[in-house]
DNA sequence: TTAATTTCCATTGACACCCATAAATTCCCA
DNA sequence: TGGGAATTTATGGGTGTCAATGGAAATTAA
């Protein structure tokens, strides 16, 4: 496996923590290199639109570099950018039972109780309150459906195909 | 770790003393080598456009040297650049406990009274009043919603995965 | 001496690390 | 192919260690 998918509930303990899927682990793992998961910990900060939390390895760090690379040194508007990035990033380190402890300000940001939700997303990840990322889905559901209808209209009148699309 | 990344507040005592973030101060050990921070000290100096402080270890200086070296010598523009980026400079040293004192010239730059939060930049950090930050810190939030939505305006017509980020 | 640093020590509270248990999954071999 | 044995996960809890902080002692400056 090689990018993180599907989504796993697990508990969030009295310290704090919560264990990590162990899929998503390997793919940390993999991609965080130096072998271990030892290194640079996994980067998680707030996601800008949802209630949520933003969470991947090396490779997501890297892409922030790059993004910030682009911007002139010294001017204000990377400092400012550099903060919203950078000034967010919570650095976990995974404990010896594929644990992370999720600090009080990533908790406050997505409500999280006693109970989260890791989500693949493929290069990265996210972790919601399970209950609003149930609404999300269902959201981002009918969206889909709404899309594929707009898709299909015009070629097969007669309406949709029984079951379900893509 | 090999860049300055998250926010920490800490607490600024009678004598202008602050701990440096841990993990700060493990960035700085690898940048500013010589084997520990012991040598070359941190590079502090206020920021050009904010009541904050920048500071860094000697990528950072190296920084400042090419910034300069790629303006004419004996130009006018070049002197003031360098008066504005060397002449504020503080070099301050990291004691047995490590912590740093903030001198008074800093101290009231950015406003700093009896707390301080650093935050993480990619190769340097500032240093910021706490209220002061979180105003600005705002403010860097909205600014990186607009940034990303030129990003991926356009590349992708139904927007983006689930989420948001880089 | 007095004032202002810098170095040293002492406390506390958070967290990283260790061990233990239970459930689930995989493995293996009859 | 089925049933148990051996791993692996997820989770709970205890404890030692280190970071942050406050203050005293020692050093230097004025």
């Amino acid at each position: 496996m090689d990018r993180f998918v599907s989504t796993f509930t697990n508990k969030l303990d009295a310290k704090g923590r919560v264990s990590i899927p162990a899929g998503f682990r390997e793919v940390l793992a993999r991609d965080g290199y130096t072998g271990a998961e030892a290194r640079g910990g996994i980067y998680c900060y707030p996601a800008l639109d949802n209630p949520a939390l933003d969470a991947g390895g090396e490779s997501l760090a890297r892409k922030i570099d790059d993004l910030l690379k682009g911007l002139s040194d010294y001017s204000d508007e990377r400092d400012q950018l550099s903060v919203a990035l950078y000034g967010d990033v919570h650095i976990l380190k995974i404990d010896g039972e594929g644990r992370i402890v999720l600090p009080e300000e990533l908790r406050l940001h997505a409500k999280l109780e006693s109970e989260v939700t890791f989500v693949g997303l493929g290069q990265k990840f996210q972790i919601w309150q399970p209950e609003a990322f149930d609404r999300f889905r269902a959201e981002a559901r009918e969206r889909a459906r709404d899309h594929r209808r707009l898709f299909h209209a015009g070629s097969r009148p007669g309406g949709d195909e029984p079951g379900s699309g893509p």
